[in-house]
DNA sequence: AACTAGCACTCATATCGCATGACTGCTAAC
DNA sequence: GTTAGCAGTCATGCGATATGAGTGCTAGTT
């Protein structure tokens, strides 16, 4: 059914999609032709341009309009055409500066790649932190504040670090704390967050003592494990409304998605489970992202994958660009790491 | 200048205003009459109108068209009309859920706030949290998670509770954590979060093994003294859009603002010094939200006065729906705390 | 002096027709 | 396979016209 292009065809088809992402207005033939293809005739090109419509490749608003690439165009355009292309000066150093900071949590980490990403690409950018089902329980501590008021340390393999404030009825004494920690770290230390029925089974065998305890610290590890809303983070949202071709209908439609923040998540993970990229072009038909293509690729911390980095945009979005943003601040939030977290020399 | 209303004048500028806020849509002095003044014919109430409209208080759109509030009349409205009406059952339940949580934090009851009221008023809402200068350092604590990791808690008077991951050079043994520990607690405890440069003079008299480590304290004390944008909360951004006078173009602008979070700050923060509420209509030149209000309220945690909670709406906003909504949330909030981080019993 | 009926006037909005011009598709010749 | 040339399509813009909502004003009434 679908036929190899032509090597011309190819050409042409580039052409319109590179036309109309530079400026978002129907491409015509002899625009093509002073553009292009200097030696072949408006003529021969508005021959092409037909059978790529017929093909499935191009759309003409009406009759006497010029073409429009179709979703299946920028996916063939994607898929042949693009790859990263180097990033400015100014630009590489707006990222290297935006992790200079010393960060001191996973949170401000993603935090700050997600607004650089958004700002350097222009468009919206989502950081989904995956379910952390297989992330390992190194250590917790339980920290006295207050007579009544504790403060729940949560220490994993990846460095991640996560605490709550937590109320007990109990008097929080010496003893407590210290019989509470060994407790804690000989129940949940060295187990995935995945598992958790066993650790509920375990409880109804504990002292009553630290029923109230363990009953938090399991509410609070199954936050985790679930996908609270907590793990996307988003920036930028507002420059969906720059598409020009944006209605105000439509903007408010997209920004409702953006703020369904489980849909997101469903959107962005468990996708580029093996690729380093995965880019989709339309065919979000079932989420309000119509005109959208969405690019995201893993996102590593420590080396190890924690989530899903992406942007959201038209269609006619600057693959290229944002292939290479995703890159590089990928990398620079690898190097970082790397520094904060472990005592290898320095590259 | 400003001459007296008569009754009538009153009674007529409070029917345009409320009809207006009903349906923007210039209101006619017919329309007046039918709904408000059964006993006086069109004719008068137009000339009322006219005068109205010389005193400031209504503009006509063009000639043929009924007349809309101006920003002076929004404001004698508020000044004159206003009070809080009981908001629905269903209502107070939304709100009343929403705290039904066992919050550990500050910053979770502080989000949980600035969500209902952007739900339940059907506004872009705002919370900024003031410059914390005058809370007072309870006490500090330095647990050690890892070799050269560490986290910082720093308890408060009032019970807000903040912690950072710090990474220090030394290795972070049990004899450092607890020098440490009284080290800090000499220094910072008992001071007032305002005045910084005394400790920074002590810093310099102290030990080389402490000095990155109370370094990097001052740098986060410093943070909470100074506005950082971690303590602007926004909820809502997208209600923006359902103005029905906003174009795209507009709609950019304002959300424009919203993204500036210390430009938020400074219009939401010294407001309302001494009033429960502050309502200001019109009159943001300056800062792109020219046809906004904007409704704020004084925001306590703990009976302790810790920022300001607001509303951002169009001119026409339901005003009293809005302070129904921000005393409601502000009580709940109160009880809440009152619940969870002292020992009185319940009311 | 306050009110009101009635009429003339204004002006935003909608609709229609028409001219324009940007493109295309097609045909016929190369 | 390519191309020149021409007829056809259709979005866009503009002006003219009709409509009607709503006012301001005047003159007469209470």
């Amino acid at each position: 059914m679908t036929q190899k292009l032509s090597d011309r065809k190819r050409k042409i088809l580039k052409a319109v999609v590179d036309e109309y992402i530079l400026s978002p207005i129907p491409v015509s033939s002899s625009e093509i032709k002073n553009k292009y293809f200097a030696d072949i005739s408006s003529a021969t090109i508005r021959v092409e341009l037909a059978t790529l419509e017929d093909m499935g490749y191009l759309i003409q608003p009406h009759t006497s309009a010029g073409r429009i690439p179709s979703s299946r165009a920028y996916r063939f355009y994607v898929k042949n055409f693009i790859g990263k292309k180097s990033l400015r000066k100014n630009e590489m150093l707006i990222i290297d500066e935006s992790f200079q900071k010393k960060y001191t949590d996973i949170e401000d980490i993603v935090r700050a790649s997600v607004k650089v990403i958004s700002d350097i690409t222009n468009y919206t950018s989502v950081i989904v932190i995956d379910n952390i089902n297989d992330v390992l329980i190194k250590e917790i501590k339980l920290v006295g504040l207050e007579a009544h008021t504790a403060l729940l340390i949560i220490i994993t393999d990846s460095g991640i670090i996560k605490d709550h404030v937590i109320q007990l009825n109990n008097i929080i004494s010496p003893n407590f704390l210290s019989d509470a920690n060994i407790l804690l770290n000989r129940v949940f230390a060295g187990s995935i967050l995945g598992d958790l029925s066993i650790n509920t089974i375990i409880i109804e065998n504990e002292l009553n003592e630290f029923k109230e305890l363990l009953g938090y610290v399991v509410e609070i590890i199954k936050s985790y494990s679930f996908g609270n809303e907590n793990s996307v983070f988003i920036e930028g949202q507002k420059k969906m409304l720059d598409y020009p071709d944006a209605t105000l209908e439509q903007a408010k439609r997209a920004l409702n998605v953006l703020e369904n923040k489980e849909l997101l998540a469903d959107i962005f993970s468990g996708q580029a489970d093996d690729l380093e990229f995965s880019i989709r072009v339309g065919k979000h038909e079932t989420c309000g992202l119509e005109k959208c293509a969405i690019m995201t690729a893993r996102y590593r911390v420590n080396g190890k994958e924690v989530g899903t980095a992406g942007v959201i945009g038209p269609e006619r979005m600057d693959y290229s660009k944002v292939m290479s943003v995703l890159s590089y601040v990928g990398k620079a939030v690898g190097t970082f790491i790397k520094n904060e977290f472990s005592d290898e020399e320095e590259r």
